[in-house]
DNA sequence: GACTATAATGAATGCTCGTTCAGTTTGTTG
DNA sequence: CAACAAACTGAACGAGCATTCATTATAGTC
């Protein structure tokens, strides 16, 4: 049992991994053809089923990796002081920094809802990696509830997954635009959640039919 | 140039459609094959391209018709009065009736996202759509900004790209759910947005060292 | 009722791709 | 260094698929 062929094992496991997903970013899950994967990774198609039992067992262990990746980024530097704002965005800068500013982690992503869509054990996962991101938000929420910054009849969970689902749909705007909007732009849209920009709604004197 | 022929072809060309919608739906525009559409549509493989070049011209066309009939359920509530929570209110279920109370349509447009994040010219029709949801909000929040109902210093064009954002996330939200949230949870949500349901940010003692 | 343009057919074609496995190379151990 | 196992190789296989096209069926016209 010698501890450096392990690691020999893991290092290779790793950079077909890291193969797969540039390959899988660039022509989708199902254009990708095991022989690119190989090709990208330096190894002969054969090696790849040393490793993973199958294509579709690779798609499932990238997209594990590529969840992994995101929510470290996002819990990074979260744990800290501040106000709610503060701490928003701070998580809201780490998610950034993983999911818009490393190219190709939105083609990937999309690829991940689309089969989502079909396959229960990637639905599994990518809804894993949802919940992670609304209970980031939601403690963040909570905070700011327990210290008073926040309305106690805020609905918290709402809240949080009203942030989640607008920064999955920034993700989606990033790839249609070709483009990943700034991150002040992100900011200041999930703030909207937050504070007043918005003037509360005022009834004026129109209160007509319906 | 006999009338019945051009409908009688027009008939058929749109049962084609509606059977590769079915189809795209349930196993993804790579795993339907064309034997798949022409066993649904009742026609034999052949036919389908009597009327479409090939199967990326199905999908275009597909994708196509979809965002039509989208559009159509969203703007066909909204050109009324009322606050603009009411029309806000009024717009969503039009969108929700059709997007996310219409079996298969998140997962017709995960496969969307997925593949215009390739294809320029599926990213073009996918980015279309946005704006025309975009447009909408606009609309509304600009005539509740000239009604003296919203803040005049309120970011139109930011707010409603968070609308499209929280709505498009939600899409995805329901296919990992599998599984669409209730109407009502998407109100509150975008409602969020537009009102103090979370009071103004107030700064307590707490101002620490960032 | 024949005639003709149009539409529909589906077997055949050529290609791509996931997967396998018999054989080769590489690295470790005694 | 010899012996062995683990790791790697890539040609070959077989299944599946988009697309074509020679042929057949059909609907509209005179």
């Amino acid at each position: 049992m010698p501890r450096i062929r392990i690691e020999r094992k893991e290092a290779t496991r790793l950079s077909i991994l890291r193969a797969a997903r540039t390959v899988f970013v660039s022509k989708g899950f199902h254009e990708a053809t095991t022989h690119d994967v190989a090709r990208e990774a330096g190894l002969s198609v054969g090696s790849i089923y040393t490793y993973f039992r199958s294509k579709d067992d690779l798609i499932r262990e990238s997209i594990l990796a590529a969840n992994k990746d995101e929510t470290d980024a996002v819990l990074r530097d979260v744990r800290s002081s501040g106000t709610v704002r503060e701490k928003m965005a701070r998580a809201i800068a780490g998610w950034y920094a993983y999911t818009l500013e490393e190219p190709g982690v939105p083609a990937f992503l999309a690829e991940a809802w689309a089969v989502a869509s079909r396959k229960p054990l990637i639905r599994d996962l990518v809804a894993r990696r949802r919940e992670r991101i609304v209970t980031v938000a939601m403690v963040i929420l909570q905070e700011g509830v327990a210290d008073g910054e926040l309305t106690p009849n805020l609905d918290v969970d709402a809240a949080a997954r009203a942030v989640a689902a607008l920064l999955d749909g920034v993700i989606l705007e990033s790839i249609e635009s070709g483009a990943s909007p700034p991150q002040m732009d992100i900011e200041r849209r999930v703030l909207l959640l937050l504070g007043p920009e918005i003037a509360p709604v005022v009834r004026r004197g129109n209160d007509p039919s319906a």
